[in-house]
DNA sequence: ACGAGGCGTTTTGTATACAATTTTTGCAAA
DNA sequence: TTTGCAAAAATTGTATACAAAACGCCTCGT
């Protein structure tokens, strides 16, 4: 976070999360540079970065826009989401074996109180993390993190309960055993179903949250 | 490509895929800014862009390198991009059905001379962009535009044989059919199979040239 | 009323100077 | 020789001024 560039990436990240920044709603440069307090440079930057990420679209004519992230957005992502890390599980079946197996297996039996969301969000994306070095597959790693927004993964978490806590652990577990058996189809059978559910918690989330209004 | 950023981007873009910058090699903004005529500013713009299409790597600390292709990436690319094309495929059948299949038919009856390369590659570019537009899926087509290097396409259809080129067309009719039965399946198979084919006659292609050294 | 075209305003694009950082070089001491 | 360190050189980051392009509004003609 030293440099200007990533003070603007943050900075208009955490405006669009927080719904200061509106869906729709047009990205001038000059006024996020005032705003953020840097030269239109390294607002720029962001800018082309939060692209590349989806958070910002622009118009045939290079104006930017805050994207638009509708339920079918999401659902498009959470699916894409598990194509990509299911074929990272095979990919690490394949290519990890027992030797990956052991270092998840560390993670997953260091996972501490399943109450504490934040203690697992850490383990959550501690073992992410690993398989997806594991994978050994640069690109690939590349895309997920462009694709993955962090906020909607905390957002999901934080409407798990304990039971979907224990879950969610137990399928890492199994997934650990898919590795250490090198059964690529398993993996990625288990990492599907992984994220599947994943949206699913998130969408009934969001339902209730609406039904709100 | 009006604008110096545009002018960057292919110029360097270019440079790497004629070999005039070779794998590995570090690009430095200032003799990139030189050669091809612009300032600074548009060079950065293109390095970003080229990032994110995976030609340009950055070190820890902002350095830029020009991205290696072994066989291994192509490979990874391939197989990403089967994976992908695959999804499009299952989607634009559920949600295209016989409208969008009669529009691909009529590109597909509209095939000229297979011995024309050029000809073919247009005819192949315009089928996959209207499957794409099919599909609907704004994410998925970015993901893919940025995946699927133009000049590996070209690359490899220099390598097809008139057999090859008539069995292309065949599989573009099977996906039609299956697209037309809002068969997902089908279509998905039939389109991974068509990306994976093209990946070996690239491989077989480049062996042979390898070879040749 | 309605569309075409022009003109001022707003917004993005580009060049350039200077600042900050990283890498390399050279030299001295162990 | 090797290691550590400091100065120099090379490279990237940032601010800013000006250029170019896009947009919106208004008028004018039909």
């Amino acid at each position: 976070m030293s440099t200007a560039a990533d003070k603007a990436y943050s900075g208009i990240r955490t405006l669009i999360l927080d719904g200061s920044l509106a869906a729709g709603e047009q990205l001038k440069e000059e006024e996020l540079a005032d705003r953020i307090g840097v030269s239109r440079t390294p607002i720029r930057d962001a800018l082309r970065r939060l692209e590349s990420e989806f958070f910002v679209t622009r118009s045939d004519s290079q104006r930017s826009f805050v994207a638009d992230q509708s339920v079918e957005d999401i659902d498009e992502i959470f699916t894409l989401r598990a194509m990509l890390e299911g074929h990272v599980a095979a990919r690490a079946a394949t290519v990890g074996g027992p030797d990956l197996a052991a270092k998840l297996r560390e993670i997953v039996d260091s996972a501490g109180d399943p109450a504490d969301v934040d203690g697992f969000l850490d383990h959550n994306a501690d073992f992410h993390a690993e398989l997806l070095a594991g994978a050994g597959s640069e690109r690939l790693a590349t895309m997920l993190a462009r694709l993955v927004s962090q906020p909607i993964v905390h957002r999901t978490a934080r409407h798990y309960d304990a039971a979907q806590f224990e879950r969610s652990l137990a399928e890492h577990r199994e997934l650990v055993d898919a590795i250490d058996r090198g059964d690529a189809e398993w993996a990625r059978s288990v990492m599907t179903s992984h994220i599947r559910r994943a949206f699913h918690v998130f969408e009934a989330a969001t339902q209730s949250l609406n039904r709100e209004k």
